[in-house]
Formats: structure tokens, C-alpha cells, sequence
DNA sequence: AGGTCTGAATTTTTT
DNA sequence: ATTCAGACCT
């Protein structure tokens, strides 16, 4: 049927890296057209999926290109093509599965073995950094990096570039430099999007054009220190596995031989890094399954770019291009509303939503005098709602930025609706855990500056100063704890006590990661309560660390996971989720990627917030904007409130912001209904927020 | 000289 | 809420 008649190689294994010298012959077995002569099948392909996802779940070796529009059943498409390869007697550990976050990975992982039992667990999945960081701990010798080597966050790699710049003496200038995150997001566009420092400035950053040196002068401080101290930032880990497979032909080798399919997800937010990672890791076998839509890539500000997707072609000749078309999420009320504002978008690869859910209400507009007015409305639609029978974990609150919610948050408390936020500040990223982490960190990687620096920074008595000549002199010696207790002065005291922690930690190398954690923390409590106010919230962050330490057999591990897959959920919200878990989900649209709801409301759909005003120089921006806008509508099920609030003065544009989103304005007017707000009565009091509207 | 404290200025989205 | 510079204290 769908089959070409093209040779099918059956591989004759070749379980682990230490093959790479053995000669494996494969033996070539022509595929059949007749399917029941194939390799047993158990499941019955062609009954699970619509023609669309059977072409794409059963496509041949070769480039493939899965063009799925929102709601089009990607997942299911992905999930059965690995059971598929599996059942056609693919080496399960021959599969790589790439993809955008670590939790969509397992969750995949989890419906392949629902389908086709334990051998799912030998695919090798995970976000591009995970496998790179598996990778280069295995294969980074050949550059001089070190298995045990520390991965940086975001925020670790902030203070370094912070402490190298008072090294430079670079911000005693007149003329402001820009800040530590600036510096940062620089140098990632450059690494990301393989341009220039020069460029990138110029670019995208021209105000501070003037500091074009300086800045180079730094990052090449900020490249060498790394080095020095066997740091990898985010960056990093993609920048040197792309050095490994450009630089050492055998090792390229072994790796694409070992991932012979490569199926990657969310291809439209990946970035020119990452498509040269996947050109070279299929350079034996072109076997790449790349999945994705180009009218949802929004993560353009972290240098990812919608023209990997559609450039695929080009980069892999011979790319069969496959399109899922069909929806199973909305209704056509909704997608009629989303094809027309996508429309407008003037490159992309032409398709048409279409869904047998026929019927619908109209999806709304509504205007509100203020943000508080907006507040209250999506408050007491949720109300009635759940009266209505949707229960609250089917609706969401989706904003463009994630302040655009506080108001509302404060009105939802007020009314007693239970929420969670999702993408606020992270877990991980809290102060307080941090700088336990930083502890640990040190016992594992002694050379690691950065996180010496915070240690240190919180003994009392030890300022920039004294922790910097401290941590030149460790890095020095072959026993950093002998310095800490040589050092005079008013913090000596302190810093004996932390070298006698963190001696025992490394000494008794017995000890599991609980007990480690456990050890970190008693030292660490008093700081804690010295430094915050609200201590006893902070201390359950900590204990939720410590639990989360439990899974790990060792700290390398536990750390490493870390730093690549922060457990989600903010740092307050610890709550033992309420006593029937049903809770409104407040997010941002860009963590709403790939989730659905009944019911749908999104917030400050005004011209100058959404699109923003930020964005309105450039065109690229622009459309980054408008694909942003099909995702949020593209997540209902049901239900959608498209609410604006008019006469907002915006501080930064002076402007005041009266009119919808302009990506509606061209948007045909029977597609969707507009509410007008009305107060009840004559009520001056909005505060007290249960007047009727209409 | 170096550490700590205060006050002023700045905010999109995040693996 | 966080970052950064300058004043003030040891």
C-alpha cells in the first residue's frame, strides 16, 4: 500500500560503544509488499491512526517531514512511528528520541511501552542537552573535558560573567554596561545562532554598541575561564558535542552509528546549533523523522528559527514531507478563528485545520473598562462555569507575560478558586536552593569557581574580595580545605566550620546523596534564617530537595539532572494540592506549548501587550508574535475568552492602550462574538466585584 | 582596604 | 524582586 518497495536493512545488533571496532555486516532483507510476510506486528497500525499519521508512522528509511498542525495528534504520530521501528525489528537502543523538554520525553517513552511492552526503555530520549551532556561524558576526553565536568544554569553562568567583569575592571566605565543577564543572553544568541559577537551587537543588542570590545575582551575571559574550571554552561553542551563530531571522524562514526533513527520533536523551536547537530549525527544514514509546525515556533528570543523547518528540505535531499491536517482538540468555531489569524502569516507551509466537532459556541471578545474589570470577568465566568459542570483543571488563564496575571491572581484568591501557576520563578532558581546546591557542588568539582564564590560569600565576614582571593589560592592547591583553615582574620572561624562540613562530605565517599544533602543542610540552616525573613517557606523547598535526592545513587547524577531538568512547580507553591486536586491553570503561553483545555481565556489581548510594544520595530518579531497568538487560541478545546482591557497607559511606549490585538483585524466579524462589560447598577465600588455584566 | 548597607533603577517569553 | 553603585562603617 503506502510501502515503497525500498530495501529494509535489519540490523544484526551492535549493543554498546566498545562495538566500535568489530565489523558488523548488515544483511539486507527486501522489504514485502505484502505486510503479513513483514515482522509480526501487534498492534494494528492502520486502525489506530487516520491515512495522514499511517504514511508518517510507517515512512520508510530516509528524511522525513512531519508537517502537524496544532491538536493533529503529533504525539500519537511520534509514539506509534517508534513502536512501529521497534516491532520492525529496529534495536530499540538504536533510536534517539529528541526532544523539547525532558518530561515530554518520558511521558513519550511511557506511551511507547503501553504499546509495545518493556523494550521501549532501551530508546535513548531526552532533550537535545540531556543526550549531549550523556555524550560528552563519555566522549568529551577527546577535547580535554573531563567526565566529572559541572554544568552551569543560567544563573551560575550570570555570576561568573559577573565576577570576570570586577576582574576586568569593566564596569567602572562611564557610560552604563549593560548587565550581567544582557551579558549573558549575548553571548547564548551567539553560540545558538551561530552568528558573530560583532553581529549579534549590532544586531539585536545596538545600544550598547559602544561596549563592542569590552564585551569581546569578556567573553573570551568568560570562554577560558570555563575551560580552566570544567564548567559547561547551556550552551556548552551542544557548542563542544558539535566540536566532537566535527573534529574526531571515528567518534562521529560510533555516535551515528549508534542512533540510526533519529526522530526529533518540536522541530520549528529548534535553532541553527541544533539542526548542524542533527546533520552531522545522521551523517551515516540520513534516518531523521523531524515533527513539528511551523505556525507554532515561538522561541525565536532564545535563537530558535522557524526556518529549520523550512529549510528541512534543503538540508536533508530526498525529505518526504507529510502533513497532519486533521484536529482532534477543537471545535470549528475555534479553528476557523485560528486559521484566520494565521493566514495573515505571509511564509509558511500551507495547511488547513479542519475537525469533525462541528459544533461550538462562538469563541469571545471581550472588552473591559480596565485590568481590574478583566480580572473580575474571567473570575465569575469561572464561576459560572464550574456551575455550568467544567471542572476548574479544564480551564486555563494564558498571558504573554507572566505579570500580566498578578491582578487576576489576587481576584481568584478573593472569589476562593484554587490555581497554580505555571512558569513563574523556578524551583531551582530560589535563592535558597542555590546556594545548597553550591555546597554540593563543590565536593564534586572542587575547581568549580563559581560556585566556591557563592559558598564562600556566605560566611560572615567574607566579602567579593576575600572570596576571590580564596578560591584563586584552592584551585591552586591540591587541598583547598588546608586553605580555608590557614585564613586569618575575622572569618576564620567561619571558614573552619565549612571545611570541616565539606571535608567529611568528600572524605566518607560511602555516603548517599540523602545524607549528603542532610549534612549541607544542617550547616546551611542557620545562614538561611540569617539571611531571609521568610525561612520557614524556604526550609520546605529544601526538604522537597532532600526528597528529590532520594531517587539518585549519586551526587554527580542527582546534580546533573538537576541542572538539566528542574523539577516544575514554583517555589511557594509546595501546598499538598488542595483536597480535590481540581485547580485553575494559570500560565504563559509559551508553557502552554502542547496542552489543551475545555476552556481557554486569554488575557490582555490589546494592541501593545499582545502584540507588544517591544516587538513592533520588526517584522520577524511581529510574527513571532502572531504565531504566538494560533498557539494560546489553538489550546481550546471548547471554550475561548479573548479579553482586552482599554485605556491602559503603557509607562514604557507613553502610549494608552485602547484597541484589540491587531492580529483580529482582519479576522472576519461573524467568527467571533464581543462582550461589552456592564456594570451592575451604578456601582462605583469595583472592589467589591459582584456586579452582573452582559 | 575591604565589607556591609542603603537607595535608586530596571523588568517578555525559557531548555 | 533583583541588580548595581555609592555612602558609610570596621
Amino acid at each position: 500500500m503506502l510501502y515503497s518497495p525500498t530495501a529494509h536493512v535489519l540490523r544484526l545488533t551492535a549493543q554498546s560503544d566498545a562495538n566500535m571496532d568489530r565489523i558488523i555486516k548488515p544483511y539486507i532483507l527486501k522489504r514485502t509488499l505484502d505486510q503479513n510476510q513483514g515482522p509480526k506486528l501487534s498492534l494494528d497500525y492502520a486502525k489506530e491512526l487516520n491515512a495522514q499519521q499511517y504514511a508518517a508512522v510507517t515512512a520508510v528509511d530516509g528524511p522525513a517531514l512531519v508537517i502537524a498542525g496544532a491538536g493533529s495528534g503529533k504525539t500519537r504520530t511520534l509514539v506509534h512511528r517508534v513502536a512501529y521501528l521497534i516491532e520492525s525489528g529496529v534495536d530499540p537502543s538504536h533510536i534517539l528520541l529528541l526532544t523539547f523538554t525532558r518530561k515530554s520525553a518520558e511521558e513519550m517513552l511511557e506511551r511507547v511501552g503501553a504499546l509495545i511492552g518493556s523494550r521501549s526503555q532501551r530508546v535513548c530520549g531526552g532533550t537535545f542537552h540531556s543526550v549531549a551532556n550523556m555524550l560528552l561524558r563519555r566522549y568529551g576526553r577527546v577535547l580535554g573535558i573531563e567526565p566529572g565536568f559541572t554544568i552551569m544554569d543560567r544563573g551560575d553562568a550570570e555570576d561568573l560573567i559577573a565576577l570576570l567583569r570586577v576582574q576586568l575592571g569593566l564596569n567602572e566605565k562611564d557610560k552604563r554596561f549593560p548587565r550581567k543577564g544582557t551579558i549573558a543572553e549575548i553571548y547564548s544568541k551567539c553560540e545558538n545562532t551561530l552568528r558573530g559577537l560583532e553581529e549579534v551587537v549590532l544586531d539585536e543588542f545596538s545600544h550598547f554598541a559602544d561596549h563592542l570590545e569590552a564585551l569581546g575582551k569578556l567573553q573570551r575571559a568568560y570562554q577560558l575561564a570555563k575551560r580552566q574550571r570544567q564548567l559547561l554552561d547551556y550552551d556548552d553542551l551542544l557548542v563542544l558535542l558539535r566540536e566532537v563530531l566535527t573534529k574526531d571522524e571515528q567518534t562521529r562514526l560510533t555516535i551515528s552509528q549508534q542512533f540510526r533513527y533519529i526522530l526529533v520533536d518540536e522541530y520549528q523551536d529548534t535553532n541553527r546549533l541544533q539542526a548542524e547537530l542533527i546533520r552531522k549525527l545522521a551523517t551515516t544514514h540520513d534516518n531523521v523523522t523531524v515533527v513539528g509546525d511551523d505556525s507554532q515556533s515561538i522561541y525565536a528570543f532564545r535563537g530558535a528559527t522557524f526556518r529549520n523547518i523550512m529549510e528541512f528540505p534543503s538540508w536533508f535531499p530526498g525529505a518526504t514531507i507529510y502533513k497532519l491536517e486533521e484536529n482532534y482538540r477543537s471545535t470549528q468555531p475555534i479553528l476557523s478563528l485560528a486559521n484566520e489569524i494565521i493566514q495573515e502569516a505571509p511564509e509558511k507551509y500551507t495547511k488547513h485545520l479542519f475537525t469533525r466537532k462541528l459544533d461550538g459556541p462562538l469563541p469571545a471578545l471581550v472588552e473591559a473598562a480596565g485590568e481590574h474589570a478583566q480580572s473580575r470577568f474571567v473570575a465569575q465566568k469561572i464561576l459560572e462555569l464550574r456551575e455550568e459542570g467544567v471542572p476548574l483543571n479544564e480551564i486555563a488563564i494564558l498571558v504573554r507575560s507572566s505579570f500580566h496575571s498578578f491582578d487576576l491572581e489576587i481576584e481568584l484568591s478573593r472569589c476562593g478558586l484554587p490555581f497554580v501557576k505555571r512558569g513563574g520563578i523556578k524551583f531551582i532558581e530560589a535563592a535558597h536552593v542555590k546556594d545548597l546546591l553550591a555546597h554540593l557542588r563543590v565536593v564534586v568539582n572542587p575547581q568549580d569557581a563559581v560556585s566556591w564564590h557563592r559558598v564562600l560569600m556566605l560566611v560572615e565576614g567574607v566579602g567579593p574580595k576575600k572570596a576571590q582571593d580564596l578560591v584563586a589560592a584552592m584551585v591552586r592547591m591540591t587541598n583547598p580545605y588546608q586553605v580555608l583553615r590557614s585564613s586569618s582574620g575575622r572569618s576564620g572561624k567561619g571558614l573552619s566550620a565549612l571545611a570541616d562540613v565539606l571535608e567529611n562530605l568528600t572524605v566518607s565517599d560511602d555516603l548517599s546523596p540523602t545524607e549528603q544533602v542532610n549534612r549541607v543542610y544542617e550547616y546551611y540552616l542557620p545562614i538561611l534564617k540569617d539571611h531571609h525573613d521568610d525561612y520557614p517557606k524556604r526550609i520546605r523547598d529544601l526538604d522537597h530537595l532532600h526528597t528529590i535526592a532520594e531517587s539518585y545513587p549519586g551526587l554527580t547524577e542527582f546534580l546533573a539532572d538537576l541542572a538539566l531538568a528542574p523539577p516544575d512547580g514554583s517555589a511557594s507553591e509546595v501546598e499538598p494540592v488542595g483536597r480535590d486536586d481540581e485547580q485553575v491553570v494559570l500560565s504563559t503561553i509559551h508553557s502552554a506549548k502542547g496542552l489543551e483545555w475545555q476552556c481557554v481565556f486569554v488575557l490582555w489581548v490589546v494592541d501593545g501587550k499582545f502584540p507588544s510594544v517591544f516587538s513592533f520595530n520588526s517584522d520577524e518579531e511581529l510574527e513571532e508574535e502572531r504565531r504566538l497568538m494560533y498557539v494560546a487560541v489553538t489550546r481550546a478545546k471548547r471554550h475561548l475568552f479573548l479579553t482586552y482591557p482599554i485605556n491602559v497607559y503603557d509607562k514604557s511606549s507613553g502610549m494608552l492602550l485602547s484597541k484589540p490585538s491587531r492580529f483580529l483585524d482582519h479576522v472576519s466579524p461573524q467568527v467571533f462574538e464581543t462582550l461589552a462589560l456592564i456594570e451592575e447598577g451604578h456601582g462605583h465600588d469595583w472592589g467589591r466585584g459582584y456586579d452582573r455584566y452582559i
